[in-house]
DNA sequence: AACTGTAATTTTGAATTCATAATTTAGTCA
DNA sequence: TGACTAAATTATGAATTCAAAATTACAGTT
């Protein structure tokens, strides 16, 4: 392993995979506007590649639903509805309610013990008002879990799911109350899996999954039931 | 509408969909054989397309696990493994479980009609021992319930989740036991959708996974733990 | 000015081409 | 004979090219 090596460092990713990244990543921050058209060209000169690996790329972030394909017409930027989030919603329940009772199957007592510490984290952001940090632990926390369950599958299918959601965390702020009371449903998480009690911490991730499909329902209302 | 205007329809779905679904169906009637490589020239030949729309499917299918893709190395089969049905499985069962909840909630009693013809239908099929139709009117059912829960996400997420497990119900054959409980089985989900009762519809199809899902993994056991 | 039909332009879907990486084959030497 | 190396072959990933479809621009008509 000389420093050589490090020069020409194979591309960890293949071009079109890190491209899936990237486009899903332009769509959760709202960079392509949902409703409009992904602009191929661009992107290709953006990105400095052709159109065969963005093409690829936008065929599998259509098969997530990110975007629609029309024949002859391109790739559009799929707009986040109320009616999706209602579907999307109540699947990300019971999935998230599935990897609580797997995780506390499986949890070890040093895993438990991390969570904790960000669970701290997460209060810290949260008496400080740290929107953006509280949403980074937050997420970090509901991935430990998950990867508590030992279930990779579960694990991708919450993922791709929680993507197409993740636009509205994205750009949504959450009132005071709902704030509050998520924080709240977080103590009762953080209780129950230290206790590695399946059927409780199931029940409440459900509920806390409920909380925030209201909360975002209600923002996306605000909007105009888009976007 | 005349007669001419079916001459040109034009083709439902474009070359790199309709390939998706090609190539789908070759692995899990098992013309694809597990672990081996994928001939994309090959395949490419049989179908009469370019290597273009072929890889633009195979990205899509690798993103449901169906193919594994190796950097400059090709497509691979991925092998249908324990491990996979145990993560799988037990996804489902949440998933079909809401779907039962969601059903009772917004089934109307024609649809209710239209299920119990399929179910009468299939216990014909049980005491013919015609295991075909069995496994067809079968499916039928669980998608005609997905339907009634008025939820297009659910039943991707479900379809796409069920394609990967469908291999094994497409090569193994259930036990006469297993068989016999899983009629049972769907005796109660019939009578719980009847009644509109989700949260005991969602409870039996939850035991009904699990009870495939024992038989599955049997089979699996049997045939050296894979595919 | 609004509408219709047609030509020019652009975009899309797919085939082809090309450079590079992996694999196979052939050849060398112990 | 068998292991190793180098050349040849093949397959892969990505750029380019090409035909067909869609969009835009525009002229002629009312």
């Amino acid at each position: 392993m000389t420093e050589n090596s490090a020069i020409r460092t194979i591309p960890r990713k293949s071009l079109h995979e890190e491209l899936v990244d990237r486009l899903q990543m332009l769509i959760i921050t709202g960079e392509l506007q949902p409703g409009t058209k992904v602009p191929e060209k661009d992107l290709c000169a953006q990105f400095g590649v052709s159109r065969t690996p963005m093409r690829e790329a936008l065929k599998v972030v259509a098969s997530d639903g990110l975007v629609r394909l029309e024949q002859n017409r391109g790739a559009w930027v799929s707009p986040l509805t109320i009616s999706e989030v209602e579907e999307v919603f109540p699947i990300l329940g019971v999935l998230e309610a599935l990897s609580g009772e797997l995780a506390c199957q499986n949890i070890t007592d040093d895993e438990i013990a991390a969570v904790r510490a960000l669970h701290e984290q997460m209060i810290s952001s949260y008496e400080a008002r740290d929107l953006e940090a509280y949403f980074s632990v937050n997420q970090k926390i509901h991935r430990a879990i998950l990867k508590a369950a030992r279930n990779d599958t579960l694990t991708t299918s919450c993922q791709a799911l929680s993507l197409r959601m993740q636009r509205a965390r994205y750009l949504a702020n959450m009132s005071d109350e709902r704030w509050a009371a998520a924080v709240q449903e977080h103590e009762k998480i953080m209780e129950y899996l230290a206790l590695r009690d399946g059927k409780q911490l199931a029940r409440t991730l459900l509920a806390h999954m409920r909380g925030k499909q209201a909360s975002v329902t209600k923002w996306l209302q605000s909007q105009g039931g888009q976007v």
